[in-house]
DNA sequence: TTGTATGCGTTATCAC
DNA sequence: GTGATAACGCATACAA
């Protein structure tokens, strides 16, 4: 392999007759260096086609102008997207992304993070997984020093900045949708507890119902329904109870509402007029399928670049732990045909 | 932001008595020490939390075990599951990834391979841009020494490793399936003619025509309709033609047979009966559509790992230019309602 | 088997 | 404003 020696700045020195410390300075643009030297300097960079070797700059500086980025699955819409848009506004700053999945596990997690801390990246940027309920391993990052930024999927407890969705009003909003198209029975497919957002969607399905005066009926809350298999087992006993929902809201995921509406299919529940249906995320087969699914988008793609520019106003450069600052995007209740009752 | 003074090898050396070079030589497994030595050194390490700084590891090495991969666009199912895939079978070996997109821009897509460089990545895993007709880009990066890996797109021209699917048999396949279904007049819809994918996909269309002895109706042959609103504005055109074809192929994505889907339902025409669909790669939603569309699955996860894969064997820490190789991945056509006419 | 010395390429801290 | 020198932490050629 043909492995041409790359030019440092000594070879710039040697040309110029002058040191490479004073290279060095012209290249960073520091203001010790007379403009002529400095022009001088960056003119016969370019003809040798310098470029500075960013292992020994990382090395010396202790930084290395890379962030890693721990989501529980790249191939997922929602993830991907905000990965899409934290690169999109990082590229620009001349940042490096390094991507782990954390395939849901706690321990692959740890790994991911122990790596991204060895790799000495500037900043972690994590959506935790659905096992991780102790967070040390989000702890040490913060004692060790390094930024940390948290989003959807938060651990309260710990002072982060942190870009998430409201997920409570989206959750009250949607459900109040269903009320006021005069559905009555409205049952919650419900995700694992110990993750924010799952509680916060609850939280806001029961705000909903106690605005409207309407009771909890508890044998219409589902836990742990949050696939498209686990939405169709419990729309399965849903509707085989003595007074069946007449609407689900799947506030885990348009997953899950897939499963609800093949159940619907199979046992020939008409959707909307017999049962609405409501999902999570706005996925792009939910204006596909038929009926098409109500759903709420979070400006996911949006989501990443906010991620991103948080990281550029509130910690780059910066030595401080950062005061911790909670950024709220409001989803979108999107309203389709699953839940258009009324006309 | 208290940041702890981190352990070195001289931190050990100075604890044990000895000097930093045999506790490098007892971390890196040498052969050249005592085993007693070793252990200790071992032990202490792990006392002492000792982490290598990977930083001064690389910068010594040359080498950095990370990875770099440029895709068009990271939100793409295809390349977030290929991704999915490399990250899976990367992370096992202790490698890092850094992803880049290229927006489809040339400009884009040269920039990512230059940060790249910059980064000193060991390899690069690369599917081009449309907009990359001159892959001058490429090139560089094996005269610099840098191993480069295609798949899916790719410059055929360029010798490197390459790992693709075999598109010109899964297109024939898919139009001997549409001629045994039945229909007589089969319209292409491809894409852009200078992505090698897209070529084969054409000459697989005409092959089988011709191995059936079909005619090849120009008209019936739709340049560059490769999103759905592509898609649609084709098959407008296609239908309203004196005599419209009875099959569409979008052999550039499912995204451009949805397109057709959506027109033919405009028009009130009968799929599969009067207009048979088929799309290419196996989106999620092509079963949720109504009819369900036939397709064609590439396998993307299983391709990232065969992407890996092929790393591991053929390059990892190999000095010498690698034989050039083409892995192809034979895709399955999975059929659905969209052109089941016969019953 | 171990220690000594040196370099990877930068940047920072001194002097001058 | 510029030069000399050290240091970032590790790995290796060479000597012992």
């Amino acid at each position: 392999m043909k492995t041409k020696k790359r030019i440092t700045i000594y070879d710039i020195a040697e040309k110029l007759n002058i040191t490479a410390s004073s290279v060095s300075r012209a290249l960073n643009n520091s203001n010790h260096v007379n403009e002529a030297t400095k022009n001088l300097v960056l003119k016969t960079a370019a003809e040798l086609n310098y470029k500075r070797n960013v292992l020994a700059s990382n090395l010396r500086m202790g930084k290395t102008k890379t962030i890693g980025v721990v989501v529980p699955r790249i191939n997922q819409n929602f993830f991907s997207n905000v990965i899409a848009g934290i690169e999109d506004a990082t590229y620009q700053k001349g940042y490096n992304l390094i991507i782990c999945q954390s395939n849901e596990s706690r321990d692959k997690e740890i790994k991911c993070i122990n790596t991204l801390m060895n790799q000495h990246v500037d900043c972690i940027v994590i959506s935790v997984s659905v096992e991780s309920d102790d967070h040390s391993h989000l702890k040490n990052v913060l004692d060790q020093g390094v930024q940390l930024i948290q989003f959807d999927r938060v651990a309260d407890e710990l002072e982060t900045l942190k870009v998430i969705n409201d997920n409570e009003q989206a959750s009250m909003e949607a459900v109040t949708h269903l009320i006021e198209q005069g559905y009555k029975r409205i049952a919650l497919l419900e995700g694992p507890q110990n993750l924010n957002i799952f509680r916060q969607r609850k939280t806001g399905y029961l705000k909903a119902l106690k605005n409207f005066n309407l009771p909890v009926i508890s044998e219409l809350v589902i836990e742990n329904a949050w696939t498209k298999e686990l939405g169709a087992a419990a729309t399965r006993k849903l509707l085989s109870l003595p007074e069946p929902p007449d609407a689900i809201f799947a506030s885990t995921s348009d997953f899950s509402a897939l499963g609800v509406l093949d159940v619907a299919h199979a046992m020939h529940i008409k959707v909307p007029s017999e049962l609405g249906i409501l999902g999570y995320a706005n996925e792009p087969f939910t204006e596909l399928t038929t009926p098409s699914i109500t759903t709420i988008d979070q400006f996911s793609v949006n989501m990443g670049k906010t991620i991103a520019n948080l990281y550029f106003e509130e910690m780059e450069n910066k030595e401080v732990v950062v005061t911790p600052k909670v950024i709220s995007i409001k989803p979108e209740l999107i309203i389709r045909a699953s839940t258009r009752k009324k006309r």
